[in-house]
DNA sequence: TCCTTATCTTTACATCGTCAAGATTAGGTA
DNA sequence: TACCTAATCTTGACGATGTAAAGATAAGGA
């Protein structure tokens, strides 16, 4: 596509859309209608935001640059420096916006769950629905080395998912768990909760469980692995 | 550093490494000493897939370039590309060398063990020491999204892992595991361990379970936190 | 000895992240 | 209201990257 860097802006008018046509805009002449594309956005950190997950859910983790996300938002290619300082700045406040959707997922299922098994599957179910439907996002989540945990947003949308996390595994275990102080079977419960379903999770993700559930009784989902990996009964004396 | 792109190959001599100065090397006269820098390089492939091993050690992963592996082994930018076509080749081709160590580090660690207890820790702990020692190689072999599996080298690599994994698991139970049928609890025991130690690893390594080993009694490493992560009860009618 | 082919270099191009400088406008202040 | 500072956005440039094409060089068989 010859798209070429250079075009002019052609960001979309928000409002007033008539009467803004056969404008060639030569050089930049403003100040006159003030209806096409106006040079200051208004909400562009926002929008750059917005245009940064379609770009993710479109192209993927490698499709997901500076430049892209400013095309798709209709501005220069460096207006995304100013409202993020750099790449890892728009891929940190993504994170945190993931973060947030994880965690109001996880929640809802957490509420909607009645029996003790259902409360036990409801997140690991939930996190792996949310992994699948959203993988890009996920990615940004767990698989990006660039990301930076000193960004408010996103150390308290972390945070939080851990919370959330050490919270349920609290309800389970019917003990109150403290803020700073985990025993080490506390510590060991919550490590294996968070293990179990983000190594799954990952695996699944990267098709390393396919050759698994092609061996396994036909019409074995990744949801009923998960299942079986939560209940299925150990063997005896065997740690694992 | 000034380090042009289009300086004179600066590859060292391997052998006869006398008589061998004085070369301003104009433009490209050959064919005279043959102990410089001969044109051919005569293993060029393992040299570079080593280069790359040194590069990934000493810049980590976003070090890791097409180019920075043909600086590093002293040859032009493009020479990767005969041997490995694409960065996806070249990657692939360290990720294989990456689970050859891996599962040798594994086979030989279970090997050493004696009790029960201490086989049934020897794969993970083995594991993850291995991602601690080559953290670059572990983010090739498992965070990279950029792996051709159709490459019979990688392909043949990963599945003997795996296939050490299956049969450490069929130890286990005591039971023998099927090349091509899995039963739902033997898959689920097979995911379920893979995911716990790939998940755990994966943690540690971008540092997430540091809020929960500061949390633990003082002195809790990730090895010991592996340990009761195996090996701690089960809290009761709970499956996790 | 010659010639085909594999190997390696050179050159070029599109894209990327980042920086610096300029253009434009918003919003407070007189 | 008029101005002025600061925030916002664009333009242009630079070095680095992956990849392709074309040329140079040497190896090995005919």
């Amino acid at each position: 596509m010859g798209k070429s860097e250079t075009a002019p802006n052609p960001r979309t008018p928000k409002k007033a859309s008539s009467a803004a046509k056969a404008q060639a805009r030569p050089a930049r002449r403003r100040t006159a209608t003030r209806t096409e594309t106006p040079y200051h956005h208004g909400a562009l950190r926002e929008a750059l935001l917005q245009a940064a997950e379609r770009v993710l859910e479109r192209d993927g983790l490698a499709g997901l640059t500076l430049r892209a996300v400013a095309r798709e938002a209709g501005v220069s290619h460096a207006a995304p420096t100013h409202h993020f300082g750099d790449l890892t700045g728009l891929l940190s406040e993504l994170a945190a916006i993931g973060f947030r959707q994880f965690n109001a997922a996880m929640a809802s299922a957490c509420d909607a769950a009645t029996t003790p098994l259902e409360r036990a599957l409801a997140r690991p179910k939930a996190y792996i629905a949310y992994a699948q439907a959203h993988p890009g996002m996920y990615g940004i989540m767990f698989r990006t080395e660039r990301l930076d945990y000193s960004r408010p947003s996103l150390h308290e949308a972390a945070e939080a998912s851990f919370a959330g996390l050490a919270n349920a595994i609290g309800m389970m275990r019917q003990e109150q768990i403290s803020e700073d102080a985990l025993t080490l079977n506390q510590g060991a419960a919550i490590a294996r909760a968070w293990s179990l379903v983000h190594g799954f999770t990952m695996l699944l993700l990267d098709g390393r469980l396919e050759d698994i559930l092609e061996r396994m009784p036909e019409g074995t989902t990744a949801e009923r692995l998960l299942e079986a990996m939560l209940t299925a009964p150990l063997a005896p004396n065997i740690p694992v």
